[in-house]
RNA sequence: GAGAGCGUAGCUCAGUCGGUAGAGCAAAGGACUUUUAAUCCUUGGGUCGAGGGUUCGAAUCCCUCCGCUCUCACCA
């Protein structure tokens, strides 16, 4: 365990010491200085809410409404209180709270704080006299970030902030550490991944776009719900590491002695769940890959992949395009949403268009014009010599094709040989049937026609393994899986979505690290 | 893995041509009963990422290393 705070050496910061001080002051005004259960507190969102249970009480005790503070006009609220007459009085509900401190200003014998809670801020005033002298002694012990309770009536201040007016304070909890400079905020990347807890306090779009998340994949699993989907936790260690040609991270398990791999895909064990029955299955799940990292990359990221039984990869589209338009619902958004300087508009239906008439309308060549391919190829620098021509093909398409896809765009009907593991076209041979959703040059979706005939699968896999390098063949055959196809897995559709990069663009993130919670960061030094 | 940029007070940032380290916020002490990033007076706070080199003198120039960011590579 690291900690690097000063503390370390012995030797406490002037801001860390300053704060231990008070907190051994609230220990001696008898205080506890890590709060307890507060019960029947609100949501601050919630006493915001209330506003209008606010009134103002004429002398003759009869009530009526505050002016309208939300305008563009600026109310002066004493004067309007002076203007009804003497003997009035603001009256308003019993309200409790709590929150971390953000804000704090004194102004003689007034205090005033404005506290955070999950759901937003508020104004609390702590005027001398309307509380106890303890309380009032112990908001000289309060510092920035500490989380208080406060009990008040939920009024308006002469400026007409809405503000609860406290009658008893809780103390819950002292902090030790200072927070961020309270107007900037928390702004270096490194200690917004490193220190997230204060990011999401400190910076509220970054908690509201992880609140988002949660959103979007509570989305998800209510669209599948509308289709039977039962949701499955399969093994995250794994004997083999199948599903996807990717690097895996090794581990070990001592007692068995045995070397495991971190899943890198959840398709195999998806699949034997289909042979078992479960015949509409998904799992929302972490998988690993031992590879680069990159503003689209993170060692460890989360999935969606399903599989619908008699189903096909068309059904899978409409599918991906109902995920996402019931996701942009779920978090209010529009449909046309901004990703940096561009637009993406997800008015649906999104655009179908076949791999062949992608890579002719791009490259000006006929797919079948292997020489014209190459040609091209060796211009782009590709140097499709030796190369299949269908690889070739596929090499030209990433790099002339598929950044220039703003989307979204399902590309579909791939060439059978770039996908041995997919079902061909019945009609078609030489089509696999698959398809990728495109979204600004971002493979968000990757979906099939599954192979179910473990004849052609056990085959397929062979030579796939012989075709590779020994060092990149982590990869085994997997025996049981295709002895599980043997016992007959329904033709069926299958799906895959990378839920990052789908928050990412709904969310208008530009790196993987802004969506995932805690990214993973060199130790700290 | 390669290239570029960045790293200065708890936080956000300045720092000119190489000449004794700066501001705001935060902290400490004080004033103020309607503030809004409150205001006002006073005070303290630095291994300039680490190490080495050049120089009379280095936050500044050079080298190595550490960390972060971006681009590329890798990437069903």
């Amino acid at each position: 365990m690291t900690d690097s705070q000063p503390h370390d050496s012995g030797e406490l910061g002037v801001h860390q010491a300053a704060r231990l001080e008070k907190l051994k002051k609230i220990e001696a005004q008898g205080l506890d200085p890590w709060g307890h259960r507060f019960d029947d507190r609100s949501f601050i969102e919630a006493v915001r809410a209330r506003q209008g249970e606010v009134r103002y009480q004429l002398a003759d005790g009869s009530q009526i409404p505050l002016p309208e503070f939300d305008g563009p006009e600026i109310i002066d609220y004493k004067a309007w209180k002076a203007s009804k007459g003497p003997g009035g009085e603001e009256i308003g509900p019993a309200v409790r709270v709590a929150g971390r401190i953000m804000l704090m200003r004194t102004a003689g014998k007034l205090v005033f704080l404005n506290i955070r809670d999950l759901t937003g801020d508020i104004q609390i005033m702590i005027p001398k006299g309307h509380v106890s002298d303890e309380d009032f002694e112990l908001t000289k012990l309060l510092d920035f970030g500490d989380l208080i309770g406060v009990d008040g009536r939920l009024g308006r201040t002469n400026t007409g902030e809405l503000t609860v007016f406290a009658s008893k304070l809780h103390f819950m909890t002292k902090t030790l550490e200072p927070p961020p400079e309270k107007h900037a905020g928390l702004q270096d990347p490194e200690l917004r991944q490193r220190m997230r807890y204060l990011d999401l306090t400190y910076n509220t779009d970054s908690l509201q776009t992880f609140l988002k998340r949660t959103k979007i994949i509570h989305s998800i699993r209510s669209t599948l719900a509308k289709h039977d989907f039962v949701e499955v936790e399969g093994p995250t260690l794994h004997t083999i590491a199948g599903g996807a040609a990717a690097k895996p991270f090794l581990t070990h398990h001592n007692a068995l002695d045995m070397q495991l791999f971190l899943r890198i895909a959840l398709e195999l064990h998806l699949k034997r769940l289909m042979v078992g029955g479960i015949e509409r299955v998904y799992e929302i799940g972490r998988v690993y890959r031992n590879e680069g990292i990159s503003p689209r990359h993170n060692p460890e990221f989360t999935m969606i992949e399903l599989y619908w039984a008699y189903a096909d990869y068309r059904v899978m589209m409409d599918l991906t395009q109902q995920i996402i338009i019931e996701a942009l619902d779920a978090i209010g958004q529009g449909y046309k949403t901004h990703w940096g300087d561009l637009e993406i508009d997800f008015t649906p239906p999104f655009k179908r268009r076949t791999y062949t008439e992608l890579f002719e309308e791009h490259t000006g060549l006929k797919i079948a014009d292997h020489e014209g391919i190459a040609s091209l190829a060796r211009k782009l620098r590709l140097d499709p010599d030796g190369k299949h021509p269908d690889v070739v093909i596929s090499e030209v398409f990433e790099e002339k094709v598929e950044d220039a896809l703003i989307g979204p765009v399902f590309v579909t009907d791939y060439p059978a040989s770039l996908c041995p593991l997919t079902k061909r076209s019945a009609t078609q041979p030489e089509i696999a049937e698959r398809f990728e959703l495109f979204i600004h040059g971002m493979e968000l979706a990757n979906a099939y026609t599954e192979l179910n005939d473990p004849i052609l699968q056990e085959n397929l896999f062979k030579t796939q393994l012989q075709g590779m390098a020994e060092d990149d063949s982590m990869a085994r055959m997997d025996t049981d899986f295709i002895r599980a196809l043997r016992h007959g897995m329904p033709p069926a559709g299958g799906l895959g979505i990378g839920i990052d990069r789908l928050v990412m663009l709904l969310t208008n993130s530009r790196s993987i690290r802004d969506v995932i919670l805690f990214p993973l960061l060199r130790q700290e030094s």
